[in-house]
DNA sequence: ACATATTTTTAGATTTGTCTAAATTTTATG
DNA sequence: CATAAAATTTAGACAAATCTAAAAATATGT
């Protein structure tokens, strides 16, 4: 619970280091370095160190010199917001403007800088409340709370076993596009047949098709044992 | 006809400065003004000097020391289509986001600086190919053409005339909310009844209505006496 | 026409976000 | 532990867009 004094918008730049900070956070949790930032960030370590001062200043961060940042609840809360607008522009553009999955991000790298509570809440109720966006990945709701899901990666499953793909970890166009190209998609249920102990390969039934798939794909599908 | 190098896409103040002289441009032709650029802007004539020099280095206007700038075609076209999205924009809002005519204003001041080709043309389409905007401002075409149409202002029509209400020429909230609360709608046909030498404020008929308008009021509605 | 007012431009400063290069701090290693 | 390597921060510069104050050009009035 925070004080919502008179707060200036903040920056698309700005904005954007909260969510790479968040997403940081999220791949490996604790302390976020500065060069993990700037890799992120595809920018230099000192242009982040000027930055963090910025954020740590306004609140969002947490920070201490040579020590990395982590967010505060501000910040993650900000962070959050940033999220489901991103989200939820993707899934607009796929559910109602025609785009196919792989073209949307770039899109929606702008569109989550508008400023205006009540269009994020239309367009929530316009998509009827969608869970998760197009990539599979959930949509924080308007208080910033995220369903957790019980999900391995496919690379992970036994021998034998079965799991729904829910989500890509890597939504880069190029792999968005060979999942299409093989016809896999979100929903589908994929068993594990074989895996290759030389190349950690695995083969795979999805529906009555086998498929052969490699490690580096194999390990950027998200699946779910649970039942939805 | 211009020649379409790899442009670099414009930074949202190049935008809004080509608008503005667009827009200075359709109130009354011809050279405009450093001032009246500084005052539509909101900002100093310095400043102006500053951009002005810049679109004119790109193309976009025509400019000579002193002389004030115009639009070049490359400029006029880049002008209508930062139009069209606002408008179209505007309309989205409006039809499918449960936002009134006097909201959007604001939000499509930003949003029409998304840059896509696509989304535009989408949301066109998802539109219906709209002709006019919430405020009945004219929406160009994808080649930049917009229907021109025969109007006048409601104060200029004589008494006993009607016009319909197709548009308004100021759009700032505080007067589409007073054109609310006394129920004066696009669409509506207005009949002069009387006109008031001293204050030049006019009677109208609207439906089975009598209304009392400032002159302030009626020039700034915008009527057809044409057939649609 | 020519002094005065107005408009426009220049010069120099400021803010945001970035960069490179150098300095400092932390971490790793013999 | 001392020293080298790696990570981080500082210092100083730059580009974009803005500002104020001053200079230059243009317009106006008698
Ligand atoms: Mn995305
Ligand atoms: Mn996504
Ligand atoms: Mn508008
Ligand atoms: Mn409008």
């Amino acid at each position: 619970m925070y004080f919502c004094s008179i707060e200036k918008y903040m920056t698309q730049s700005e904005e954007n280091y909260l969510k790479a900070i968040y997403h940081l956070g999220r791949q490996n949790p604790g302390v976020i370095s500065t060069n993990a930032i700037a890799e992120e960030m595809q920018t230099k370590p000192s242009s982040v160190t000027d930055m963090v001062k910025r954020l740590a200043e306004k609140g969002y961060l947490n920070y201490r010199k040579y020590q990395g940042v982590n967010l505060s609840e501000k910040g993650r809360h900000k962070a959050l917001m940033i999220i489901r607008k991103h989200r939820l522009w993707e899934t607009f553009l796929v559910e109602k403007m025609n785009f196919t999955w792989d073209e949307v991000h770039e899109i929606a790298e702008q569109l989550e800088h508008i400023q205006s509570e009540k269009l994020i809440d239309e367009l929530d109720r316009f998509l009827s409340y969608p869970k998760v966006d197009p990539h599979g990945d959930p949509i924080p709701d308007r208080n910033g709370d995220v369903e957790s899901r019980n999900s391995k990666l496919l690379s992970n499953l036994d021998i034998n076993a079965s799991g729904i793909c829910i989500g890509v970890r890597d939504s880069s166009s190029s792999f968005l596009r060979y999942l299409d190209k093989n016809e896999i998609a979100l929903g589908d249920r994929i068993y594990v047949m074989e895996k290759e102990d030389f190349d950690d390969s695995i083969s795979v039934r999805i529906g009555n098709r086998n498929l052969q798939l490699s490690h580096a794909i194999a390990s950027n599908l998200i699946v779910t044992q649970e039942l939805e």
